[in-house]
DNA sequence: ACAAAAGTGTTTCTGGTACACCCATGG
DNA sequence: CCATGGGTGTACCAGAAACACTTTTGT
């Protein structure tokens, strides 16, 4: 790039970058996608999979690029929205590189593929990585970290929850959601009154699906309505 | 920047800027800072502050760096928290600029005084530019509205609120804000009783203030809270 | 005395919590 | 028939909304 732009010899252009914080539930755990890393810096080491904006791309066409090749993942399906912008002139010891954080979220999601610079991609559980300090690579577990209080944040005050779910789903499933993001039990009556009361979250349908054993469950479909109001809190909630 | 990065023609380096939303309330008004440009592109087009990062700082630092050179406003005092980036390949006529928008909330900030590729700088009335469509350049409109909506959402569930206030406040002056940033008349008893109720939203003095007539008012500094919980909902609320 | 703003009290109503209970299905 | 999960009903309580009322100041 030319520097017809810059003033000052303070200023210089930097790399973007697209990190994404990709979650799903699996086997009743919330899940993240993880790479390792096959190139340096940080060769080895886990971390979110992203890669460079390309030129002529938005940004959101650029996570959802990284998201079909380092991922496998068909992003248009998905729900995808921006976290922020990470900066640190010392969060990548090559130099000055801004990467732009999103956040994705998606139904039980196939078993990825490793991509170019990824030596192999897979689900980690995110319990499993908040407890211990597993190092990822960079600042991503900051990133991870922020993502998480912003997935378990908008369960409350969106209908996202119904991302993690497939077209049809049952309150159950979607109570399930809540109960395993949250690390929370709720009541499935209160639960699903709730739900049902507010207007827009979900529509049901003709169908039904049979559990194993039990009286089969309506199927329901995503609503219209994207702020719950009133917000649905994870407060002292249900005895645990 | 060497391309040692890089391993396709399809990335370049980007130019990474960021721009301030600075809000205050004047006159019972809520306003935005803008600045009328004196450089092309957009010459004289009404913007928001901002410029562009430089080479050993983190967004953050270039934020509080513009909020001062731009505004003449010192930073430290107020409240700063990122938005979110805007990097739309065509934002920018003379090629890929990536922003990191920047959302500061202050007391009653002092006239500002233009900076370096500003002709003046100026408190605008919000109710005025969401009214019309006063064109603003680049992108700044739908950042100017994400940014609005951030301030009157986060309202209702943190404490922020105090940042448009002195170090010292009455609870009607802190009513107020939310009557000016929402638009919406509140009840002062109950808003009252909600705000002590929250436990480390404010904590009292011994101190008063005398208005110009009337029972004297307690005063107040910020609390220790910052989420509330319950939190203060803007909803049907007070007869308007 | 009056106006104005601060602050208290009270009634009503909505919505959350907890929990008892009924329904439909597979085994 | 029983176990299991889906779904309904209800009593109780906290907090929001509306509003009447008291207190303390300046003029």
């Amino acid at each position: 790039m030319d520097d017809w732009l810059k003033d000052s010899a303070e200023v210089e252009a930097s790399w973007v970058t697209v990190d994404l914080a990709i979650f799903t539930i699996r086997s009743g755990q919330l899940m993240v996608l993880l790479i390792e890393r096959g190139v340096e810096p940080f060769l080895g080491r886990p971390a979110l999979p992203g890669g460079y904006v390309q030129k002529d791309e938005t940004l959101r066409e650029g996570a959802l690029r990284e998201l079909r090749e380092e991922a496998g993942i068909d992003g248009t399906k998905l729900h995808l929205e921006q976290l922020g912008a990470y900066g640190d002139p010392r969060r990548d010891p090559r130099g000055r590189v801004v990467t732009i954080a999103y956040l994705a979220l998606g139904p039980d999601l196939p078993a990825p593929v490793g991509g170019t610079d990824a030596r192999r991609a897979y689900w980690a559980p995110v319990s499993q990585l908040e407890g211990e300090g597993t190092a990822l690579a960079f600042d991503h577990a900051a990133i991870l970290a922020e993502a998480l209080e912003q997935v378990r944040s908008k369960l409350e005050y969106t209908a996202v929850a119904t991302a993690f779910c497939g077209e049809l789903l049952t309150l159950s499933e979607l109570r399930t959601v809540y109960e395993v993001v949250w690390g929370q039990q709720l009541d499935p009556s209160n639960f699903r009154r709730k739900v049902l009361n507010t207007t827009g979250f979900v529509k049901s349908t003709r169908e039904q699906r049979f559990p194993h054993t039990g009286r089969p469950a309506v199927l329901y479909r995503r609503g219209d309505a994207w702020l719950l109001n009133p917000p649905l809190l994870r407060g002292t909630g249900h005895t645990v």
